[in-house]
DNA sequence: TACTTGTTATAATCGATATATAACAAATAT
DNA sequence: ATATTTGTTATATATCGATTATAACAAGTA
């Protein structure tokens, strides 16, 4: 497992490593009860800060991805986290996402494709994926027309 | 068409302005060639800056989602915005997402019906929708779990 | 004892956000 | 012509988040 980061994206770095490591567990690149690397490691082999890396692990930590055993380090947590808003905050990300892809015309059954293609390729064991891991804010960047 | 801020939530003004215009598009709501009320209306009855509307405006006018007209305003584009990159967009939008519905046991039939009722929820005219606009960090507030 | 672990404290820098005040060119209305 | 409106830009300021730097701490391991 592969973890990297873009200095040049909008995205912070701390959110660009969640998501990645998040990926990684949806893929199954990340098994549960599987160690990662120490803060001082993980920051070194990338580059940046232990602060940067230790708040996304705080982070990962209250959302429920990650345990913290002080023998061992993090480790990843045994799924599914019992989360009874997790709807609630599913929704709250996908809105603004739906009525964009409506607003650019796609209808319920052409947006239903292309979630269930997006959420295949994570679930696939990422052939190659050695990308700096896209980004929304950079995705947004390329989306910027004509400019 | 209602539009109002949650200074509480952790997402900037100018992003819940432009993600519930938006949603306002595609929604009906708002319909092309509709005006919006001006920087400085849309400012004063919020009880925000100019500035800030106006980086909302600005914003929506690089997205293709309004066209400026010096005579009488802001108004509504005539959808959709050509945008060959709006798939990779799109792409780098879901993808965190995904994961996250992965990790929480949700396959991709699951995660589609989610997205259809989204999306669904939002192509209606909004029924009794005079919420401060639920983004996505508001809903990240609530999925912290125990906290 | 020495080393590692996550965690916390403190301070500094930088950029984004938001505000305030002001002015500009262009179009409209009187 | 004058006044008003439009979006836009300039300048300055205050605040907050993000990131880095240095340092220390308690706990567990070798």
């Amino acid at each position: 497992m592969i973890l990297c980061v873009d200095f040049s994206s909008e995205t912070a770095l701390y959110t660009q490593l969640r998501d990645q490591i998040i990926i990684g567990i949806a893929s199954g690149a990340l098994k549960p009860g599987e160690d990662l690397p120490s803060v001082r490691r993980l920051a070194a082999d990338i580059g940046i800060n232990i602060h940067t890396v230790n708040k996304t692990y705080a982070l990962l930590r209250e959302e429920g991805y990650l345990v913290m055993d002080r023998r061992t380090g993090a480790s990843i947590a045994e799924m599914p986290p019992s989360d009874p808003g997790f709807s609630d905050h599913l929704s709250g990300l996908l809105r603004p996402i739906a009525a964009e892809a409506a607003c650019h015309g796609m209808d319920a059954a052409a947006f239903s494709a292309f979630c269930v293609k997006i959420h295949q390729q994570v679930r696939q064991p990422a052939a190659g994926s050695a990308v700096p891991a896209p980004s929304p804010a950079a995705a947004a960047e390329k989306q910027k027309p004509g400019v």
